[in-house]
RNA sequence: GGCGCGUUGGUGAAGUGGUUUAACACAUCGCCCUUUCACGGCGACAUUCAUGGGUUCAAAUCCCAUACGCGUCACCA
């Protein structure tokens, strides 16, 4: 009896051979630097911002070298598949401008050659991987039961040995043909595992993109490759998948360095050259001093539709994850003001070795950049997707007053320095609701006077300046000259330098007498341009706030 | 505990043996400009690169040890 009388008991099914896939799934006819990579996230419902970092990341070294970016779903493990959650992750991506070449468009449908991409269609083709390795005795079953595992463990740890099914402790490794064959004749449950050419003793040194070389022990782990429900394991899902879709690099978080031990060997016992990996860093948070992976119970930011209800607009998000990518970004964006994230060349050695924090300051400055520099229409556009959304009052407003909207966020803005006020649509109407009446009415009335605070005096010259100087159709100059002979009317200095040098012969200067008009008709002390703001709201709107004024003084 | 990786200011970081009195950006603070805010300008903010030892004429940069952090050690991915 020979491993292939045991491999055809396991699989009499199998009748493709690893050559039929080799040719089913030819090497890619691509440039020379293309690379193939992929997003492979298991379908558990919730898109986080690691995901959206690292396929992010995938996605432009993909795109710069014209190569192809594919999304396979990993539903290996049965229990954690959730419902619609290939449709909630194209969702959260495409947000983001996250789209693929190849793989699943939607929970059933798919697109590409190399499919399927969903890996429990995959069955026959692992089996067929298996079955290889089974016949040439680089695998075998294991009829271990849970507690026999746990024995093992235990017995691992009570000797301070290293834990695992490895060597001595590897129970089935040397199992007879025979007593194999005939339990799962008998129906006895199984599972795979690599028969590890692996030596302990002995060192292999994996390159890694991102953390250059890595020094390891041998595996010499006989891991599971096969589950007792048929399903391969995500290392063996990875060699087979990986191989026959002809990725060129692996681009995955942090947290599967200590497999690459595994992963290598894989490749090399299937006489295969091992893809390109590049392990990227976890996005970290500052928790009372110390650092740790952003999580997803405790930290809302991790979700990505925090930044959605948040109103930080997608581009922001995207700028910053870049700089949380290639650390040389943000210098070369400042340099590079007209380009954008696809005109910047990426690169594995600019990635940070070691996680980065997540800086909602930073996220902020970034977006506040970003919003300050795009046009006033598109600001519009953005306001009214995310109002409709999350503001149903001020979705209606904008929307009622739309020139006038444009008119406001356009204040200040198609300049060599533009303002920069908002860092999310959010809080766009806590900062200008006084422009709208509808919003005035209802808004509880503290006026925020400064230097000028008699109301007697206040009013009068409100008075003053309406009927004997504001004249709608003035220029800033002419408007701003008329405010200063007002300011002389009622003993003020025209011009603040001539306060500061008599300040005994004024009872104030210009700016104070700017400040009264300013909060008279928006009650606030800090606003945008005087001068746009009046022009926006024409000659009636400001009589009916000096009236508001009077009443509310 | 084993294995692997990391540790430069409040934050992101530049830096790979001498031109570093440690770049740049964010944040913070001060001054100036300014009709407010914003913008902008100027300046402050690490005598020091986790700690200790070593190599060297010379170290943040190389070596060793320690500490701390992160990851991983599943029939989960």
């Amino acid at each position: 009896m020979t491993n292939k009388d045991l491999a055809n008991l396991i699989f009499p099914n199998v009748t493709k051979t690893i050559e039929d896939y080799e040719k089913m799934y030819p090497k890619r006819n691509l440039k020379e630097g293309a690379v193939v990579t992929r997003f492979a996230p298991s379908p558990t419902g919730f898109v986080h911002i690691g995901h959206v970092f690292s396929s992010f990341v995938a996605n432009k070294v993909a795109k710069d070298t014209n190569g192809v970016f594919y999304l396979r779903i990993e539903d290996t493990d049965q229990e954690r598949i959730v419902d619609g959650a290939i449709t909630n992750i194209l969702k959260d991506l495409k947000d983001y401008d996250i789209t693929f070449d190849e793989g699943m468009i939607s929970e059933k449908e798919e697109k590409g050659n190399y499919g399927p991409y969903l890996q429990s269609k995959r069955k026959e083709i692992y089996h067929t991987f298996i079955k290889y390795f089974l016949e040439n005795g680089m695998a075998y079953p294991c009829f271990c039961s849970k507690e026999e595992l746990e024995e093992i463990r235990s017995a691992q740890e009570k000797r301070k040995d290293r834990i695992g099914y490895y060597g001595r402790y590897a129970k089935y490794r040397r199992n007879s043909i025979e007593d194999s064959y005939n339990r799962i004749k008998n129906g006895e449950k199984f599972v795979i595992r690599l028969k590890s050419s692996g030596d302990f003793a002995k060192k292999v040194t994996v390159k890694d993109l991102v953390k250059g070389n890595i020094t390891f022990p041998e595996n010499d782990m006989d891991i599971v490759i096969m589950k007792q429900d048929g399903l391969p394991t995500y290392h063996f899902a990875h060699l087979v998948d990986d191989y026959l879709m002809r990725t060129t690099h692996i681009i995955r978080s942090d947290e599967w360095v200590s497999s690459l031990p595994v992963h290598v060997q894989l490749f090399q016992m299937l006489g295969v050259k091992p893809p390109k990996y590049a392990h990227l860093s976890p996005i970290m948070k500052d928790d009372n001093g110390t650092k740790r992976k952003l999580s997803k119970r405790k930290d809302p930011e991790c979700a990505m539709h925090f930044y959605h209800e948040k109103g930080i607009p997608t581009e922001a998000v995207k700028l910053y994850l870049m700089t949380l990518a290639n650390t040389n970004f943000e210098q070369w964006m400042d340099a590079n003001k007209d380009k954008t994230i696809d005109d910047f060349e990426f690169s594995f050695s600019k990635i940070s070795k070691s996680g980065g924090l997540f800086d909602m300051e930073k996220l902020n400055n970034i977006s506040k950049n970003y919003l300050s520099r795009i046009k006033a229409t598109e600001f519009y556009e953005m306001l009214v997707n995310y109002t409709k959304e999350y503001d149903e009052e001020f979705y209606e407003l904008i929307t009622k007053y739309k020139d006038f909207t444009i008119g406001l966020l356009n204040i200040e803005r198609e300049q060599k320095k533009p303002r920069k006020d908002y860092a999310s649509f959010s809080e766009v109407k806590k900062l200008v609701w006084y422009m709208y009446d509808e919003l005035f009415e209802k808004h509880k009335k503290n006026y925020e006077f400064t230097t000028i605070t008699d109301k007697d005096e206040i009013i009068k010259i409100m008075k003053t300046y309406i009927e004997k100087y504001y004249d709608e159709n003035d220029d800033q100059t002419t408007w701003f000259e008329k405010i200063k002979d007002l300011s002389e009317d009622f003993g003020y200095a025209r011009e603040v330098k001539e306060y500061k040098e008599n300040p005994d012969k004024y009872k104030g200067h210009v700016g104070d007498i700017s400040m009264v008009i300013r909060v008279a008709l928006t009650t606030k002390s800090m606003t945008p341009n005087l001068y746009d703001i009046m022009k926006l709201f024409g000659k009636e709107k400001i009589i009916k706030r000096i009236e508001e004024l009077e009443k509310n003084l």
